[in-house]
DNA sequence: AGCCTTTGACCAGCG
DNA sequence: TCGCTGGTCAAAGGC
C-alpha cells in the first residue's frame, strides 16, 4: 500500500485553530493515563449537574460533556475543551486546534482507543479528511519502535486528517441485513452459508458522509433480563423499504419514537449546546421518567439523556393519538434514531442497591434506548465475547470510600447511574463486534491480507453507490465485510466488517500492501487481529457531527476493548480538534473502568492498520505515548 | 375536546 | 447577594 501518508479517511471536522491549545495541550498531555485512575475517586457528578457547572460547561462542548462522559463511564473523565467544536457542515472550520484540558487525556489514549471508527455520520464528506493510522502501532496500543521518525512524521502530515472514534449505532448483529436482499454473486459457497451467517435485519448505509440505515422491516431488539432473552419484535412499517428516505429528519414534533409517549414541556437552549434543547415528560400517569433530547440543524437527534426509569410498560404500538405521525413518519423517526443519536441514562428511581426487582427491559430503536431499569441484569447474550459479566450493579463496592461517604445521596445517585450504564452495556452486548473503518484511498480497501469471496452486491437505498458484501474465506471465520465507494470519490473507500478473531492473515498475501514498517513483526500482529471488537459506542453524537451517531455503551472488560464512543479529530495543521463525545458507557465495574478502559488493546486501531496492511509493531506504551507526544507537540502551531 | 407544541417567564442551584 | 444557567411551568395556540 502506500503507506501511512496515504489518506485515511478522516471523520471529524475542522475549527478554527485555537492559540493556546498547543499549550494546553502540552501540560494535559504530560498527563498520563495513570491519572485516569484517580478519576476513580471523584465523585461522579452526574449529568443533572451539567448544567450546575457553568465553568465547566463552558469548557466542554455541548455543557457537561464530561459530567455526561461521566455518568456513562462511570466515572469522572477528562476535560476536553470542545468549545470550538462545529458543526462539520461547517464549511468554514479548518485547522482546529488540539484542546484537551483534561487529565489522563493524551493522544496516545486516543489513539489507542479501542476502535477506529469512522462515523460517516459525523463527516461532511469522506473525502474532507484522512484516515490515518498511526504508524508503529500495534495491536496494544503500542508504538513501535521500528516506526520510523519518517513515519511518524508523514502519519502527523497527513494529519490534515482528523480521525474519529466513533460509536456506531446501529446493531451489528443487523448489519448486514442489507445483504440478503442484495444480488447475489455466485462465488461458489455463497448458497452454502451457514444459516449463522445469513444477513440480517438491518444494514448500515454508509453514504458518503451519511449513514442511512435500512428500516424495512426494521425490528427492536428488547433485552429481557429476567429471562436474559433478546427478543426481536419485528415492526414491520408501513411502507417497508419504502420508508427509508434520505435523510429525513426527524419532525419538529416529537421526539424519536422509542415505545412510549412524551409530551414535550419545554425547550432550551442551552449553553454550550448548539442546538436546543426539548424537554419531555412521560406522558404515563405516575411516571416520573423524562429525557431530554437535542437535535440539529436538520433535524437530527444529537443527543437524548433519558431521566429515570419507566414503571409501566410500554404503550401498546406506540402510536400517538391525536397527532399525525404516520408510520412513515414514525419509521423516518427511527431510522432517524438509528443513525443519529446518543443516548445517556440518568436513572434516578427504582433501583435499590443489590435488591433490584422486577425486570430490565432495555429496549433498542435504534439508538434509542429505553431502560426500565428495575432489576440486576446479567446478559449472556455475549457470554462468547467474555463480556460484560455481571449484571450485578457497577457500584463501586457500596461506596468504595470514594464520595460515598456521608453522602449517601450522592452515593446512591452514582450507583444509579452505573447501574445505568450497565444496563446500556448489557444492551450493547448483545451485539456483534463490528468495525467500521472509512478510508480515502487509492488502496482498496479489500486487499487487507485476507482473502475475502464476494457474495452479493446491492444498491442500497439513498445511497448511490454499490455495496459489495464479502466474507472471509478462511474455513470457519465468519468475519464479513462490506465495501463501497464514494460516487463523489472513488478513492473513498467505507469498509465495514462484522466478525471476529480466529486465524491469521493469509502469508501470501501478508505482505502485499505492508505499507510502511514492514517489518517482521507487522505480520504477527496482523496475524493476531483478525478479529473485530465491538466499539464502544458512546454518544458519541455530540459529536463534531450533529448527524452524530453516538453511543453505545461499551464494556471495559478485557474481552470487549476499551470505550469507543470516542471521537476526535485531528487538525489539518497539526491537530485539530479533540473531542470525545461519546466517552461513553462502561459496564464493567466501575471500579475497573478506568484501568481496564485505558489498558486494553486498541483493537480498533489495529484493526484499522490492519486495514492498511499496516502491521503493528510493539513498543512500550510509555514510550508510544512520549512518541505521540513528541510528534503532536511538534506539529503544533507555536503560540 | 383532548393532546400536543411553542415560548416566555419563573425557579432553583451554584459560583 | 447577584448573575448565570439549566430545568420547569403554564398560557396560548395548533392539530
Amino acid at each position: 500500500m502506500s503507506g501511512f501518508e496515504e489518506n485515511v479517511g478522516v471523520m471529524g471536522e475542522w475549527v478554527p485553530c485555537k492559540p493556546s491549545s498547543k499549550r494546553i495541550l502540552e501540560r494535559e498531555l504530560s498527563l498520563n493515563h495513570g491519572q485516569v485512575t484517580r478519576l476513580l475517586e471523584e465523585d461522579t457528578t452526574g449529568n443533572n449537574n451539567n448544567n450546575k457547572d457553568s465553568s465547566q460547561s463552558n469548557n466542554v462542548s455541548r455543557g457537561g460533556l464530561r459530567e455526561r462522559i461521566a455518568a456513562r463511564a462511570g466515572f469522572n473523565t477528562p476535560r476536553l475543551n470542545t468549545e470550538n467544536i462545529r458543526s462539520n457542515t461547517d464549511s468554514s472550520l479548518r485547522s482546529p486546534p488540539l484542546t484537551i484540558s483534561s487529565p489522563g487525556l493524551s493522544p496516545a489514549t486516543l489513539l489507542e482507543s479501542p476502535v477506529f471508527l469512522s462515523n460517516p455520520l459525523a463527516q461532511p464528506s469522506p473525502t474532507t479528511g484522512k484516515f490515518q493510522f498511526l504508524p508503529g502501532v500495534n495491536s496494544n496500543g503500542l508504538s513501535s519502535s521500528d516506526a520510523s521518525d519518517k513515519e511518524k512524521e508523514e502519519f502527523f502530515d497527513g494529519i490534515g486528517a482528523s480521525f474519529t472514534f466513533h460509536p456506531v449505532s446501529t446493531f451489528s448483529s443487523s448489519f448486514f441485513q442489507g445483504a440478503a436482499e442484495m444480488t447475489p454473486v455466485d462465488y461458489g459457497n455463497y448458497n452454502n452459508r451457514s444459516s449463522h451467517q445469513s444477513p440480517e435485519e438491518d444494514v448500515q448505509n454508509i453514504e458518503g458522509s451519511r449513514t442511512e440505515t435500512e428500516q424495512s422491516g426494521q425490528k427492536r431488539k428488547t433485552y429481557d433480563a429476567t429471562t436474559n432473552t433478546i427478543d426481536h419484535q419485528e415492526e414491520e412499517e408501513e411502507g417497508g423499504e419504502e420508508q427509508r428516505g434520505g435523510d429525513t429528519m426527524v419532525g419538529g414534533g416529537a421526539p424519536a419514537e422509542d415505545g412510549y409517549n412524551w409530551r414535550k414541556y419545554g425547550q432550551k437552549l442551552v449553553k454550550g449546546s448548539e442546538y436546543p434543547r426539548s424537554y419531555y415528560k412521560c406522558t404515563n400517569p405516575n411516571c416520573q421518567v423524562k429525557k431530554k433530547v437535542e437535535r440539529s440543524r436538520e433535524g437530527h437527534i444529537t443527543e437524548i439523556i433519558y431521566k429515570g426509569a419507566h414503571n409501566h410498560s410500554k404503550p401498546p404500538h406506540n402510536r400517538r393519538s391525536g397527532m399525525q405521525q404516520d408510520g412513515t413518519e414514525q419509521a423516518e423517526q427511527q431510522q432517524q434514531q438509528q443513525r443519529d443519536n446518543s443516548v445517556t441514562w440518568i436513572n434516578e428511581n427504582n433501583v435499590e442497591e443489590g435488591n433490584q426487582s422486577g425486570s430490565i427491559h432495555a429496549q433498542e430503536s435504534g439508538d434509542v434506548i429505553v431502560v426500565d431499569a428495575s432489576s440486576t441484569f446479567s446478559n449472556d447474550e455475549d457470554d462468547r465475547e467474555g463480556t460484560h459479566g455481571s449484571a450485578s450493579l457497577g457500584y463501586d463496592g457500596g461506596g468504595g470510600g470514594g464520595g460515598g461517604e456521608g453522602d449517601e445521596s450522592e452515593s446512591k445517585r452514582r450507583k444509579l447511574e452505573a447501574y445505568a450504564i450497565e444496563m446500556s452495556g448489557g444492551t450493547r452486548a448483545i451485539r456483534e463486534p463490528r468495525v467500521v473503518v472509512q478510508t480515502t484511498s487509492d488502496v482498496d480497501i479489500l486487499d487487507d491480507g485476507y482473502r475475502w469471496r464476494k457474495y452479493g452486491q446491492k444498491v442500497v437505498k439513498g445511497n448511490p453507490n454499490p455495496r459489495s458484501y464479502y466474507k472471509c474465506t478462511a474455513p470457519g471465520c465468519t468475519v464479513r465485510k462490506h465495501v463501497e465507494r464514494a460516487s463523489h470519490d472513488l478513492k473513498s473507500v467505507i469498509t465495514t466488517y462484522e466478525g471476529k478473531h480466529d486465524h491469521d492473515v493469509p502469508a501470501a498475501r501478508n505482505s502485499s500492501h505492508g505499507g510502511g514498517g514492514g517489518n517482521g513483526n507487522g505480520g504477527v500482529s496482523s496475524a493476531q487481529t483478525h478479529h473485530y471488537q465491538e466499539p464502544p459506542r458512546g454518544r458519541f453524537d455530540r459529536q463534531l457531527n450533529q448527524s452524530s451517531q453516538f453511543g453505545r455503551p461499551f464494556s471495559f472488560q478485557p474481552h470487549l476493548g476499551p470505550p469507543s464512543g470516542f471521537a476526535f479529530g485531528l487538525g489539518q495543521t497539526g491537530l485539530g480538534n479533540f473531542s470525545i463525545p461519546g466517552l461513553a458507557f462502561g459496564q464493567g465495574k466501575l471500579p475497573g473502568l478506568p484501568h481496564a478502559y485505558m489498558s486494553q488493546p486498541p483493537v480498533g486501531m489495529n484493526e484499522a492498520m490492519m486495514q492498511r496492511g499496516m502491521e503493528p509493531k510493539v513498543e512500550p506504551g510509555s514510550e508510544t505515548r512520549q512518541s505521540l507526544y513528541n510528534q503532536i507537540m511538534s506539529r503544533l502551531p507555536q503560540i
